[in-house]
DNA sequence: CGGGACTTTGAGCAAATTCAACCATTGTGG
DNA sequence: CCACAATGGTTGAATTTGCTCAAAGTCCCG
């Protein structure tokens, strides 16, 4: 359907392919670098993208290997991880739709990244996608903006994994994500949980035990309720706000 | 003397004024955007630089505030914090010759800096400085690829932060400055530490009793020697490298 | 030489970890 | 269809790392 518009406005040299969803009616385009982009010029971002589907437990990017591409996320959940020679791990971030990976202006990757649930990604060629940048300043731009957020976000984690309570941290946790999906438009009154609490606690430098400790506590406060599918109520967002914020 | 080549390439309409330095000659101009400048269009950038001292201890910039301007640091050593209402304090970074400050693009500043000893600024207001950006896509680019290499850092500090010992934390942060004046020439055998115990403590998580017993130990291990100007010399980085990365 | 800021050291304590066992859910092969 | 293995989650007891509280000690700098 919308396809002859995306060929339309692709190069005509280059060889038409077939694709699950084109940029323009991709769900995680307003949320990502693609939203930076006209209608007209998406074509030119689509020719040098590469879809792919990648599988839970996969990990599709790892840490010292050559940062040869880009991935943006459509759809679902990864988490992006450090690890040390014994074993120890530290989530660094979990990454839904619209959020970019492998922005290192760095040889190589500086983390890993495994998905959680099945995820839909486009991968792009640095150079290929680099030259694209070059000619569309806004989608730098925008790429500026992600990251001038991303740092900012990293800050406001720093402050969690340096200071705060067990508590604290997984109310915080809990707050953030409920946040994210405010933003997209969700209720925000029920959160999403696809991670194991292990992938929760390394994420909150706790351990699995004291992190599912803390969701029975938050259980039993009646600060939230485990729903089944993964997701959790925020039955008493105020309290948890105090708590995240070390009012109590 | 380097005065008259400044002037010569500033647009005539702009009055000229007196200045501590001239951006030709600023040693922190090659590790910062202006670097991405060249010489003949330092002038651009001259005129809309406003250059200040701040004192030791001096909060010049504060969390929530509108952020209406960006600085570069040109001498002297500042810290970056964030605060909870109960008085808790993360230092998210510490900044030195170099490094930008402010880059948020929020309406609002989400830390805190100050002055820990005298330091040089160049301030930037917001909307000149992204006119010349747009102008300037090299600085641009210098830009996006500092707030890469930022990001990389913040995520290494949640490693410190969430899964390393207080031992750790300590010879990583030790490790960590070593390199920084190892990239700038200096000979890496000693390290300047502008920072109080406290603010060490503050940046690793720690209390400054737990910071200061682990001085203690590590001196006592012989891998690092404090000299006075609160320099420490560390001398046997092997082992620091070892414990820094959890192998021992 | 005195005072303030910073640092070090000690003793007791507590939050979170470690180690261990058990429970729940799900998918698989006999 | 069910036994059972695998994965993830929960709970308990003992331990430990780093924190809290307290008191000296040191270093500047006026």
């Amino acid at each position: 359907m919308s396809l002859a518009l995306a060929v339309a406005s692709v190069p005509s040299r280059t060889a038409p392919h077939t694709r699950a969803h084109a940029c323009e009616t991709c769900a995680a385009r307003r949320l990502s670098i693609c939203g930076a982009m006209e209608d007209q010029d998406l074509g030119r971002l689509a020719v040098i993208r590469a879809p792919q589907t990648v599988a839970p437990g996969q990990t599709f990017l790892e840490e010292g290997e050559p940062a040869t591409h880009f991935f943006n996320i459509i759809e679902g959940a990864v988490k992006v991880y450090k690890l040390m020679a014994d074993g120890r791990r530290q989530i660094t971030g979990f990454l839904f739709a619209g959020d970019l990976l492998g922005l290192a202006f760095n040889e190589s990757y500086t983390y890993s990244a495994e998905a959680i649930t099945t995820v839909r990604i486009c991968r792009f060629a640095r150079r290929p996608l680099e030259r694209l940048l070059d000619e569309f300043p806004k989608m730098e731009k925008r790429l500026l903006a992600m990251a001038s957020n991303e740092l900012a976000a990293a800050q406001a984690q720093m402050m969690v994994l340096g200071r705060k309570t067990a508590h604290e941290r997984v109310a915080s946790f809990l707050l953030s994500l409920a946040e994210r999906e405010a933003r997209l438009g969700e209720d925000g009154q029920s959160v999403h949980l696809p991670m194991t609490r292990t992938d929760i606690a390394d994420y909150l430098g706790l351990t699995t035990e004291t992190a599912s400790r803390v969701f029975t506590s938050l259980k039993k406060r009646s600060y939230i309720t485990l729903e089944n599918g993964g997701r959790v109520r925020l039955t008493d967002r105020d309290e948890l706000e105090e708590l995240a914020s070390g009012l109590e």
